[in-house]
DNA sequence: CAATAAGCGAGACGGTACGTCTCGTCTTGCT
DNA sequence: AGCAAGACGAGACGTACCGTCTCGCTTATTG
């Protein structure tokens, strides 16, 4: 006996429509303002199919996380061979890219649904969509460029995306100089 | 020459009543599900009287922030004379205050605040209410504990705090070996 | 092919609740004193299912007016052979249902309600609710009563309603003798 | 002993500035849109210095009634000699002057005003505003025009009025035929 | 000629209702 | 059974006015 209900089953139609107007909501208007209907009305789908599969905004949004809608490839740090400058680049970066001083930044949005999902929190800690390349990052630099073998690389990571959260939500982003003080102090 | 205007001037009874009933209701219902009407009904004041003076829910929040109104006292970094074991305490002991896995963590109502409300984000960098109290825990450990005089006191209080946000999003609280490693890798 | 949509049809039963509800408020508290909040309340309905399917509290009430819900039937003229005698004892005695000369009468309340909104005033005219059945009477009179053929029905008839409303806006009820007056001078 | 209190005594600045600004916005809005903030600000008065002289919108409407700045003087009916032929123009001319069947005519605005204040009702029942000069204006058709000496000019006169309201209401006005037709039935 | 008290402009206050928006659920007819 | 459409009860939004009150100023009468 298998189990093969009766009737149609998901249309990945509508789940790709679904998502893809969540994450071009979410880009042009935010977190806050990002509300079911407008996803229903975005994607020509029903209210109740949204409701169907995911129980609330934030896990919608956390699925176009996972699937790369919202992040940028470009958040992955380079590898020009110095682990300090590479990394001192990408705090630098990431606020051209993610933030607004003004306005609904792109990373204090997902902030905010972090702070209203769980979901979407894991997901951030998994790496900042990506950034667990950061830990890889550090783990090459360990491997090949002399980094003490006893550095807590997950620790490490966590200061560094935890100093550029705290930044955007204080809508200060970190100059040049501020990124090379902070993974001096970190990596010695 | 004083600006005296004449007419009915603010009533602090009314700022007080708001404040207060903000305060009580975040604590008791978190960022998200806290209302001007509910505010309003609490207090005891009519809803315009609330928008004559802020003119959004995290304005109003921002205001308790400053006024001491939702963090404790308590959150401030011993001093034992060992600042790693006074820093790694504070944050072991920073999740059993304002988060909780589940629900709505005191910490991460205040950091969704923080995401919708630029006011409300810059409080928070001003010390987690009274973290800047950490910078000044770590200029003393420079005077007095043999901590080196370069050590940069405004990028490590960052990471640290940045660390424990992005674990209190995350719903992955840091223990305290957690704790001591990321002190540890910061103050070498 | 009929233009059968798709998806849920109106509710008849949140249309009769609410026609209902304003009805019992109508009559209770006057035009002055309904509110739309008033009627949702009463009729255990979402604000949004009036804002729906009526603009304005006068189109709702014109709807109750429609359905006959604020009117008696009462209000049609007797048949006692005699026309004069007749529409006197209607004008006299409409004052004793509609109208009392202190607070909201209910007749003050239907003017009010047909001041501002054209569909009630429409409805009005179309017979006090009820009245073209005086133009029947009339009309009867003409036939059966010796009332000579070119009398103007429409405008003898607006002119008694039309002297009821003035009166009851000057809050000074027409007696006996006064009724008497005016149909004699109508009908000569 | 007169009872001469002290301190000043009541504005006429103040009286006027708000007749004439009661009396400009009401042309201007109607009745409805008619509030006690707006003609504060427009008379540029406090708002106590209304509520301590009238007790309502509906009384400072029936005073500049009173004081003719809501009505033209146009309204008295002319005297050509023909009694018949001066009531069925004024009956004609008045919906050009007061009433569009559109808008918010400013006939209907009075009558929402009668509806709701009893001193506007009685104010308008002495006479459209002026046309106690109507009864004037029968009178001299029975002194001089051989009009029959029993009739009754007041209920002639409240039956016309009474019509005008009626279809003021109804939004259709009366045409020069129709107010004939009328006038012959009430004149014999 | 103070002292006194009322009127005044301004506008904050506790409220009520407005008309709109979104929530999450439910219903309908189509596929 | 899944779907698009969309009505439904619920309730918060931010605004407009209500009628009362408080403030500091001006002004007339009275002791």
């Amino acid at each position: 006996m298998t189990d093969h209900r009766q009737g149609p089953v998901r249309s990945e139609a509508a789940r790709l429509a679904i998502l893809e107007a969540t994450a071009r909501l979410f880009l042009s208007k935010g977190y806050d303002h990002l509300t079911m209907e407008g996803i229903a009305a975005e994607a020509g789908v029903g209210k109740q199919t949204i409701y169907r599969w995911w129980p609330s905004k934030g896990d919608v949004v956390a699925d176009c996380l996972l699937d790369g809608l919202l992040l940028p490839d470009s958040l992955r740090p380079q590898d020009t061979g110095d682990i300090r400058a590479d990394l001192a680049a990408w705090v630098a970066g990431i606020f051209l890219v993610l933030d607004r001083p003004d306005g609904e930044g792109l990373l204090r949005s997902i902030i905010a649904a972090a702070a209203g999902n769980a979901d979407v929190g894991r997901r951030i800690y998994e790496g900042l969509g990506a950034s667990s390349s950061m830990a890889d990052r550090i783990r090459k630099a360990i491997a090949e460029e002399g980094l003490p073998a006893d550095t807590p690389v997950e620790e490490v990571g966590e200061a560094i995306v935890g100093a550029v959260i705290l930044r955007a939500l204080s809508r200060s982003p970190i100059d040049e100089a501020g990124a090379r003080r902070l993974v001096g102090a970190l990596l010695g």
